[in-house]
RNA sequence: GUGGGUAUAGCUCAGUUGGUUAGAGCGUUGGAUUGUGGCUCCAAAGGCCGUGGGUUCGAGUCCCAUUACCCACCCCA
C-alpha cells in the first residue's frame, strides 16, 4: 500500500511551512550579510573518504551511505564543515585568509528521532579560516546571537555556554587525572544536572577511576566561574586567558549579557581543540540551538596546509520549536500587491494588460486563471492576501477604466490602462 | 535500542457494559447574493475507524501481532 507521508525523519514544506522556513533563512542570509560573511554552497552527495577521514568510523552508521553505479561509496552529508574543508584546500594557494564564509545547507543523519532531531535538516553555517585571534570566536558567536535576536529572542529566552577543551584537558592533567579517562570525565560532566552526583559518582568508579580522582571530578564540577578556574588552572593559562578575552571582547560587540562560563560545554568528540560554545534555551526543555567551537587541526587532518578555523552550525529545527514555545513564530501570512480577476472572456484582454503593467513596475500580481464571479475572484483575492484587487468586466471593457480597490477598505480609485500604468510607476 | 502512551474526515477531537446507516467543530466546495471579500445562515463533498489476524450471532469498541507518531531513557552534531 502506497504511503502520502515523506520517509521517516523527513519533511515536507507546504506553502505555510516554506514561508516561516524562509522566514528564518532570511534572518541568517541578512545576518551573514551584516558581518560580512560570504555565502557559498556545496554538492548534498560526498565521497565517503572525506566524511571518514574526518570522523573516523565510529559515525559512519549514523551517515546515509550508498554506493553509485559506477561503485563510488557515497553519502549525503551529515554536516556541512567537511565539505568547507575540502573546498578550502582545494583553493589553499588561491585565497586569501582570513575569510568569512557562510552557508545554509540540507543535512542528513540517520538517527533516531525526538523533539528538535529528525532525519533531515537544514542547517546554518558560519566559519572563519585562517584566524588565530579569539576575535575570530566572538565574531562568529555575535553573529548567532545577533541572528536570534533577530528572530525577536533575548537573553532571557537563551544563553551561549562557553566552555574550553583546553582549559578543561589542563585541569585534569593538574589534578593528576590519566588522559585515559578524560573522555569518560568528560561524559560524566556532560551529565550535571540530568542525574544525580551519585549516579555520576557510580559511572566513573565504573570507567575505573580512583576514589581520590573521582573526588577530584567533583571539585572540577563546583568550577562555575573564570575565577576559581583560574584558581584551579593557574594564572598563566594561556587556554584561561583566550576565554577571558573573549568575554571581553563580547561587551563592544554586544552580546556579553548573552554569555555564560560553563566548562561542562565539551561537544561530544570530533575536531574541536580549543573554546567550545552551545546555545541553550533557558528553559533547558530543548537540545542545542548552536553549536560550534575553534577546529585548528582539521585542515591538515585532511591533507591541507595546518589553519586555524572557528566554526558553528545552527539547526533549523530547535530553533524553530524554541520559537514556536515563546510565541514568537515568524509572521507568515500570505500576501500579493494585486489580485486581478475578470468576468467573462471578452474582459480578459484588460485584465491581463493590467497584469503586465502591475508586474512591469515591480509589483506583485495574482492573475485570475478563468474567468469567474465577483463574489468568488473577490474571496480569492482576500486569501490570497492580496492588497488591492482590479475586476474587469463588461463594464470596465466599455468605459476603459477600472477601478482599483484596496483590500482593506480604503477608498478605491478608478483609472485607465494608461494611468493606472503611470501611477504604479510613481511614488506611490 | 529500552519502557510507556496514542492511532476515528484535510485538522482538532467525541463515540455509552460490544448492538441498526460512525458524529461535532474548524477547514474545503456550492448556495442564500446573476458586478464585490471578511460576518451570518443553509447545504454538500470528504471515512477500509493505521494495517493484518483472532474472539463473537455481531467489533471503531475486546485480544494478539505489526507499522507509524508522541513522551521519557540511551546515544549523539
Amino acid at each position: 500500500m502506497t504511503t502520502f507521508a515523506p520517509p521517516r525523519g523527513m519533511r515536507d514544506f507546504y506553502p505555510e511551512d516554506f514561508r516561516a522556513r524562509d522566514a528564518l533563512f532570511s534572518a541568517w542570509r541578512e545576518t551573514a550579510r551584516l558581518h560580512g560573511f560570504e555565502e557559498y554552497d556545496a554538492p548534498v552527495v560526498e565521497t565517503m573518504e572525506l566524511l571518514e577521514r574526518k570522523a573516523g568510523e565510529e559515525i559512519s552508521d549514523q551517515i546515509y551511505t550508498f554506493v553509485d553505479k559506477s561503485d563510488r561509496r557515497l553519502a549525503l552529508r551529515p554536516e556541512l564543515t567537511p565539505s568547507l574543508a575540502r573546498m578550502i584546500i582545494a583553493r589553499q594557494g588561491a585565497l586569501s585568509f582570513p575569510l568569512k564564509w557562510s552557508a545554509i545547507g540540507q543535512c542528513f543523519r540517520y538517527e533516531r528521532m525526538t523533539r528538535g532531531r529528525k532525519r533531515e535538516h537544514y542547517q546554518w553555517n558560519l566559519d572563519i579560516v585562517g584566524e588565530e585571534s579569539v576575535l575570530a570566536e566572538a565574531e562568529v558567536i555575535g553573529a548567532a546571537v545577533a541572528a536570534l535576536r533577530r528572530l525577536g529572542l533575548s537573553a532571557n529566552e537563551f544563553q551561549v555556554r562557553v566552555g574550553s577543551r583546553a582549559v578543561l584537558a589542563e585541569l585534569f592533567a593538574r589534578s593528576g587525572i590519566g588522559q585515559e579517562h578524560f573522555m569518560a570525565c568528560c561524559l560524566a560532566l556532560d551529565k550535571r544536572g540530568k542525574i544525580s552526583d551519585d549516579e555520576v559518582a557510580r559511572l566513573l568508579e565504573e570507567e575505573g577511576l580512583a576514589t581520590r580522582d573521582i573526588e577530584r571530578v567533583f571539585e572540577l564540577l563546583a568550577i562555575t566561574t573564570l575565577d576559581q578556574a583560574a584558581a584551579a588552572v593557574g594564572a598563566d593559562s594561556a587556554a584561561l586567558a583566550q576565554i577571558r578575552e573573549l568575554f571581553s571582547l563580547a561587551g563592544p560587540l554586544g552580546f556579553a549579557p548573552f554569555l555564560t562560563f560553563d566548562l561542562a560545554v565539551i561537544r561530544g568528540l570530533g575536531y574541536y581543540t580549543g573554546i567550545v560554545f552551545e546555545a541553550f534555551d533557558t528553559a533547558g526543555k530543548l537540545r542545542a540551538i548552536f553549536g560550534g567551537g575553534r577546529y585548528d587541526s582539521l585542515l591538515s587532518n585532511l591533507g591541507g596546509q595546518k589553519m586555524p578555523c572557528v566554526g558553528l552550525g545552527f539547526g533549523d529545527v530547535v530553533v524553530m520549536e524554541l520559537l514556536a514555545d515563546c510565541g514568537k513564530l515568524p509572521a507568515t501570512a500570505r500576501r500579493v500587491d494585486f489580485a486581478i480577476g475578470f468576468m467573462d472572456d471578452p474582459s480578459r484582454d484588460l485584465a491581463l494588460r493590467a497584469a503586465l503593467a502591475v508586474r512591469a513596475a515591480g509589483k506583485s500580481c495574482d492573475l485570475a486563471l478563468a474567468a469567474e464571479k465577483p463574489k468568488k475572484f473577490f474571496a480569492r483575492a482576500d486569501r490570497a492576501g492580496a492588497l488591492h484587487a482590479i475586476y474587469i468586466g463588461p463594464d470596465e471593457v466599455q468605459s476603459g477604466t477600472f477601478s482599483i480597490k484596496p483590500m482593506d477598505d480604503r477608498r478605491p480609485w478608478t483609472a485607465s490602462l494608461d494611468s493606472f500604468a503611470e501611477r504604479l510607476a510613481g511614488p506611490a
